[in-house]
DNA sequence: ATTAGCACTCATTTAATCCGAGTGCTAATA
DNA sequence: TATTAGCACTCGGATTAAATGAGTGCTAAT
């Protein structure tokens, strides 16, 4: 016994319709509602069929059929081959909003927790957008400076993006010579080096070279080593976890805690989006559904994840975290578009 | 009729009962369970006293009493009279883990969110930080310099701490000299310069001094006042936000879902820390308990916050806030202890 | 002024019952 | 052979009823 046409079809209208409703599915309800026309008994058998394939789950005896993590897979693997996605309605708008706010953010922080909000608030889902992470940043540029009698500014630039400000007391200011010779030092010593190309000896031979200043250069050197795991790093913004409350199946006070704590903690979230990265795919879209998630306290949700790409090399992680019985159409569309909009607004940038 | 010892002692052993269990508290309960030898029959004349006073209130008419808000508030100002605080146990473990955090930080924002961690954690509640508000920050220096080749990075330094990045590109690079002329030009016409201090017809003047690089100061003017208008706003960090799913009297689905959001959304929490400030009295703790708070999502909770300074005259606050029965005595011992640390950290700091 | 005693209240728990959506199976039908 | 009609059966959820028990208010006795 396999899939043929009829049972994909009933297969299909059960997903769909409990996506709508998220509550199981009878046999009447498809035969009236699906265009195919049999009677519910037809049906009935035909499910029976399906839940012995595993497609489809009866929570218990008298209730109607629910589709099992195997039938939501197939539902989404379905969908994913559909290239044809029609565009929906509203979506002009709501891109024009979304490049609006684009424009005014300067910084890539600013514009990620915004981008996590707005998705947040058009899914009515969980979401999740982690910055790029990129693999072995270099440093860019240093430039130290004298802000005020006895305050110095150290700028450190790291990879394309990151900028990071160190602000230090010196007991005696430096002349503007001095300082000019010790950022013509760093520059010319450090720039393009990544972490562990900056080793003991080479920061020796830049203390003896520094002389009096060799102390100032010690706090420089732990500015730029975590500047570069700033920069390695990737931080994770979240929106919208209370969405999920909005999910009876999900809403159960045991499970709400568990699940609430995982998307406000962001420490599991990194390793849920580092392994995301590592599963790379057509279409940079992934689908993890029910017990596919890593993580326990995701085993009823489904998460949907796209990857957005910097130009030298760095790569997100845009994602959205729903019920099992999430629009899956509408939230890998979403994300397509957005992905595609990040890419695009990063790479004009920089 | 009015308070005697006698019902005093009862009031505060009802509500301290009602703290530990967050239940309801009998007659017969207390008759044993406090130190005046007295039937619950007694007990309960007094009880009917209290409640009239509207100290207390039966939640119906056959349970036992719980502490009204006035209750709470009896029960709050007495205990902030109370000076001898004795030093709790454990204390001095956190105090020197909390240390060590603060050492290796340099950020002030990094420090405060993990400020917001360490304290939620440390009480089981949710928890709320906010940056220092300044009202009138001054621009305090301004740094151009080329990165690379078209790429040039401004350095805005606001207040005191505050550092704001501005990454651009530029079609033609500048020479040193450009630049540095540029540099003099903007902090001698600019450094401490509040923001309607700088004027349209100073910025038409400086435009005609840069002649070529005209559009340059264009970019630069937008990104002093978004440092500027940064500097001047609050952040506010949260955490610890499903701590209060812990308790059942505000785990209650149609409640949890707007104070989730209260807690999450910080626009809200931003009007709250305002008039915290502008309620300033002695040791700058307060204790807003119910309805005492503005915002109806809290009307169950109780809010306990305390403020700390800067040296330049900033104001930040530290919030903790839970169910209305909070451990009072715990949480406004470790805010005092919190606000003490940072006090001393930021002045030494700076 | 305090206490013992008793009738009363009412949220909560437990059990009993009903209801209906949905199934599986069998026998009739096309 | 595939489909359908019909019917007995199951079981979760909602509704109702009864039992429980913590706690009160009041009164009369101490």
């Amino acid at each position: 016994m396999s899939l043929d046409e009829r049972k994909m079809k009933i297969l299909k209208t059960i997903i769909s319709t409990y996506l709508e409703t998220g509550e199981p599915v009878g046999s009447r309800t498809i035969a009236k509602d699906s265009d195919l026309h049999l009677s519910s008994a037809t049906i009935r058998n035909e499910m029976a069929d399906l839940e012995e394939l595993g497609y489809i789950i009866q929570p218990h005896t008298s209730a109607g059929r629910i589709p099992s993590d195997l039938g939501y897979r197939y539902y989404v693997n379905q969908m994913m081959e559909e290239h044809d996605m029609e565009i929906r309605e509203k979506e002009e708008e709501i891109e024009a909003e979304r490049q609006m706010m684009f424009q005014k953010m300067d910084r890539m922080e600013e514009m990620l927790k915004s981008v996590a909000d707005v998705l947040a608030n058009d899914t009515n889902y969980a979401t999740l957008v982690s910055t790029p992470h990129i693999r072995e940043s270099k440093l860019k540029f240093i430039q130290l400076s004298m802000v005020d009698h006895c305050r110095m500014l150290a700028v450190i630039v790291v990879g394309n993006e990151t900028v990071k400000n160190l602000l230090m007391n010196v007991e005696d200011p430096l002349s503007n010579e001095e300082i000019l010779k010790l950022n013509i030092l760093l520059n010319s010593f450090l720039q393009g080096l990544t972490l562990n190309e900056i080793s003991l000896e080479l920061m020796h031979t830049m203390k003896v070279q520094a002389g009096l200043h060799a102390t100032i250069l010690e706090t420089v050197f732990s500015g730029i080593v975590e500047a570069i795991h700033e920069a390695n790093d990737m931080e994770i913004y979240t929106s919208g976890a209370t969405n999920i409350l909005k999910y009876p199946e999900l809403a159960n006070p045991s499970q709400t805690t568990a699940l609430l704590d995982t998307l406000v903690e962001k420490k599991q979230l990194v390793k849920l989006v580092d392994e995301t990265v590592s599963d790379q795919e057509k279409h940079g879209i992934q689908v993890y559904i029910g017990s596919e998630n890593q993580l326990p306290s995701l085993k009823d949700c489904s998460i949907v994840t796209a990857t957005y790409d910097l130009e030298e090399g760095g790569t997100g992680t845009v994602g959205i975290i729903g019920p099992k019985r999430m629009d899956y159409r509408k939230v890998v569309h979403t994300l397509k578009n957005l992905t595609a909009d990040l890419d695009e607004i990063f790479n004009k940038k920089s």
